[in-house]
DNA sequence: TCTTGACCTTCCTGTTACTGGAAGGTTTAT
DNA sequence: ATAAACCTTCCAGTAACAGGAAGGTCAAGA
């Protein structure tokens, strides 16, 4: 199968495909022409890695998971700890987000957004310090 | 007062000081020897900065933020615009976000975790649906 | 057979907002 | 005089691609 139906298949764009290559993550054969050759289990790579990162896990996080998927013999312990890395750190983000979301909301709360210039939210980044 | 001290003051790593002269944020002057000389406008624009990015603005954002700040003649509105805009963009960030950590959460507690192979997250990252 | 259009190839640049480091000039203190 | 602590510019790298140029290949229709 050639790199366009591969992608659409797998469900991702022809450019991040090739990406995928040179950064070593599918390897698919080239025909006599040059062009590449996917395979059903490169497809599967690819498919696996569309959800994966889908899923939020970094290129690095999906070349671990990969090579976690190709070893028959691997323990479903490592698995788990990644996955469980991966929360941590989404979990971190939502905090981090849902911080900043009531600093700004409680700015704008404050803010008349009218006409005139006179504005606390410029007010609290010139100054730092609640108005 | 030379970039050391101000990019201290502002809270900021002298390189992101000498970023934000590059792409035209904050643009001291010069002594004789090269050095750039920071104002004391110049340094509440770099702490500004420092604010604004801290809320999460991206520099673009913090551009107009800036202009408006030195308009006198600005409408509170544009700002609480933008504001309002941020917040959006923050709301859908965490809504993401939480859907990932339900998806992510779900398959971790089908998975037993222990020195066997047999792996729901890996099952499910290589069919796309639940096991 | 020729041509057209849809594929495919590689290579280079740009994105965001910096960060690190090299090579070298300046200032300050000892 | 010299060493430490500044400062300068320039170049490269980060994450994960996306856009585009220049050109080769293939299948179908006139």
């Amino acid at each position: 199968m050639n790199i366009g139906q591969a992608a659409a298949e797998a469900g991702l764009p022809v450019k991040t495909v090739r990406y995928y290559e040179e950064i070593g993550l599918v390897s698919p054969k080239r025909r006599d022409n040059g062009y590449r050759h996917y395979s059903a289990p490169d497809l599967h790579k690819l498919a696996f890695l569309q959800r994966a990162r889908g899923l939020g896990f970094s290129i690095d996080d999906c070349r671990t998971l990969l090579s976690l998927y190709e070893d028959k013999k691997r323990a479903s312990a490592d698995v788990k700890n990644l996955a469980n890395g991966h929360i941590a750190e989404i979990d971190q983000k939502i905090a981090e987000l849902q911080t900043l979301r009531n600093t700004l909301s409680h700015l704008i709360s404050s803010c008349h957004g009218d006409d005139r210039a006179d504005c606390p939210i410029l007010d609290d980044l010139a100054s730092g310090h609640q108005t």
